[in-house]
RNA sequence: GCGGGUGUAGCUCAAUGGCAGAGCUCCAGCCUUCCAAGCUGGCUACGAGGGUUCGAUUCCCUUCACCCGCUCCA
């Protein structure tokens, strides 16, 4: 049998498997399609719901320090303001539709033109017509592609005496970017290029709470689950009675109204999320705790938490664990790249974050991102509710009272140090020992966030193969199969009676099947010759297809289990198959 | 949002200003003792709207969707 070297799949073959057996549909296709949305349909949905079960299985089911929580999908809008996610984008937008295609602030543009390239070049040739029209055929192509007059030089003869006159250099930037007979227009301060009319710009969507559609009463959609996670940070942690650290984990849908949906599911405008923001103590509060904070070195021991660990420890132990989960779910460890994200691209708020990024046949993309992100989105919302989002750690508070007041001060000088190193005031990390001395803090988080859809999309393209077979006669022959792990695979195990015109065997036949059923996901096929049986079952990723056939009648009672990825067979007994499945789905 | 391309059956693709065709799939039947066998029969399509025309799947316009490139992705 040859094995997998062929090209990974075409995104193109996927997709038209996809819709042919049943896996994803586009969305209100009769009505002529809707940019942005997808429907699973009979595997997909079960494709689907296996991971999101194997996740919450690996995520939180199996752990005792991880809570589960299914939060609303529309909630107080102050969540969103106090996020972050509602100011960045509810002013109104413009976007340059020239070669850049900035996205800014529409009230904002000319501040951005004030530290601009292109008004440094324009002052200094202010009412000199033949410089500001040298300068467009020249250097001016570079300092600003997207102008007008750049772009169309002839024009500049037929506004060289208004050029003379212009003393203004906003003035002069919009004449010579304005095309003749167009109002004039806001250009672009990073190229010239015309911008679009100013919109209100949001990627969260909106809608109306109550019957009556006032402002008043707009709520939003969430463009992320993990909000609802912190907003119910106390009552998950009073009511399941846990102390960081600990986990919540959530899986649901979130909407973004994104401006280009592409890539066939990896990125629509209603998706699924599996995030867990687990709740460390600050690692001074580690430090108080142990007499140290566990460095960690490549020789750190990951495979069970520690008590000394600070953040550095448990990002890393996340960053393995949710690798481990991809290896078992089957996207082999070379499949994906590590990704840790430069000091300079962190977001303000964020220490360090990994991005798990697929080779997916469009590119390598965003699998899943596991971020550091501190104390700062329960600060935001402790800040924005009035209501608190400190933990009361008893242990603490007797550790501080064991210490002497020299060593209290040691501390606190070597804390306020380093967060001055950090960039941070002193008055706010003293503010945040007085807290800590009392055993009170605000917990820090490790966010793991994975898509649902991009993970299933990502498990497709990984499992896609189409074999090229040999038969005994010399004839050549595609087979497509989907390799996809047990666990993930949308059907277990396939059942067939050899043929269905002998009434004992096809009875048999459907009482094993019947048996089965109440265990998995079982799939009967009796139409069509064995060969043509077993091929529909590898093109949807069925691991394993049990027949039925004269000598599980007449003899011994086994039947013939054939392995999807080998093609090879083996004769068991039907308790013997069930001990095998069990042991492969449940892991 | 911009530029380029594409929309015909479940899938992959033809042809055509005048009855829209194939392969595969699917369904029914016959046959069938293990890898897409064979035979017979069957279902199913011009993305949507408007215009030109005696007549439009074909030409034109609009729109929707998808693909490629740019852009965006808090």
């Amino acid at each position: 049998m040859e094995k997998k070297e062929a090209p990974k799949s075409s995104l193109d073959a996927l997709v038209s498997l996809c819709k042919r057996r049943g896996f994803i549909f586009q969305s209100s296709e009769v009505y002529g399609g809707f940019a942005g949305f997808w429907d699973y349909g009979p595997l997909g949905c079960e494709l689907k719901r296996n991971i999101k079960e194997s996740w919450w299985r690996f995520t939180v089911r199996d752990r005792e320090d991880v809570e589960g929580l299914d939060a609303s999908i529309i909630m107080h809008p102050a969540i969103w303001k106090a996020s972050g996610h509602l100011d960045t984008f509810s002013d109104p937008m413009s976007m340059c539709k020239g070669n850049c295609r900035k996205l800014m602030r529409a009230d904002q543009i000319w501040d951005v033109f004030g530290d601009s390239a292109i008004k440094a070049a324009l002052e200094p040739m202010l009412g000199d017509a033949g410089k500001i029209a040298t300068w467009c055929k020249g250097k001016g192509k570079a300092v600003a592609p997207g102008l007008y007059t750049v772009q169309h030089p002839e024009y500049l003869e037929a506004i060289f005496e208004t050029l003379k006159g212009v003393t203004d250099v906003k003035a002069l930037f919009v004449l010579l970017a304005t095309p003749p007979g167009e109002p004039e227009a806001l250009p672009c301060p990073n190229c010239g290029g015309v911008m679009t009319e100013p919109r209100p710009f949001n990627l969260m969507f909106k809608t109306v709470v109550g019957p009556v559609d006032d402002p008043s009463n707009v709520a939003y959609l969430r463009p992320e689950t993990a909000q609802a996670i912190f907003a119910e940070f106390p009552n998950v942690m009073v009511s399941a009675r846990q102390m960081p650290p600990f986990g919540i984990g959530q899986v649901g849908k979130s909407f973004r109204n994104e401006v280009t949906p592409r890539n066939y599911i990896f990125r629509s405008r209603e998706f699924e999320q599996m995030e867990l923001e687990f709740f460390i103590k600050p690692d001074e509060a580690v430090e108080l705790l142990c007499g140290h904070v566990a460095p960690l070195t490549p020789e750190t021991d990951l495979s069970e938490p520690q008590a000394d660990w600070g953040w550095e420890c448990w990002h890393k132990y996340w960053v393995e664990q949710r690798k481990l989960w991809l290896v078992r779910n089957g996207l082999p460890a070379d499949s994906f790249v590590e990704y840790w994200q430069k000091p300079d691209e962190l977001a303000h708020y964020a220490r360090a974050c990994v991005d798990i990024e697929y080779r997916f046949p469009f590119g390598t993309q965003e699998l899943e991102g596991i971020a550091a992100r501190s104390d700062f989105d329960l600060s935001r919302h402790q800040e924005h509710s009035g209501k608190s989002m400190e933990v009361f750690d008893e242990p603490l508070k007797l550790a501080v009272k064991r210490l002497s007041d020299d060593e209290k001060a040691a501390f606190r000088a070597k804390t306020v140090a380093a967060w001055e190193a950090r960039g941070k005031t002193a008055e706010a990390a003293n503010i945040f020992l007085d807290r800590l001395f009392e055993g009170k803090y605000i917990p820090h988080v490790i966010e793991p966030s994975a898509g649902v859809d991009r993970m299933a999309l990502a498990m497709l393209c990984n499992a896609y193969e189409e074999q090229k077979l040999v038969d005994d006669k010399g004839r050549e022959d595609v087979r497509t199969v989907l390799h996809l792990a047990p666990a993930i695979a949308p059907v277990k195990v396939a059942v067939f009676p050899l043929v269905k015109n002998r009434p004992e065997l096809y009875a048999l036949a459907r009482d094993i099947f019947k048996r089965l059923q109440r265990r998995y996901n079982c799939f009967w096929d009796e139409t069509g010759a064995i060969g043509r049986r077993y091929r529909r079952q590898d093109e949807i990723g069925t691991p394993f297809c049990v027949t039925v056939d004269f000598d599980t009648l007449e003899k011994d009672g086994t039947v013939t289990l054939r392995d999807r990825d080998t093609m090879q067979q083996e004769r068991i007994s039907v308790d013997d198959l069930i001990r095998k499945l069990d042991d492969l789905i449940l892991g």
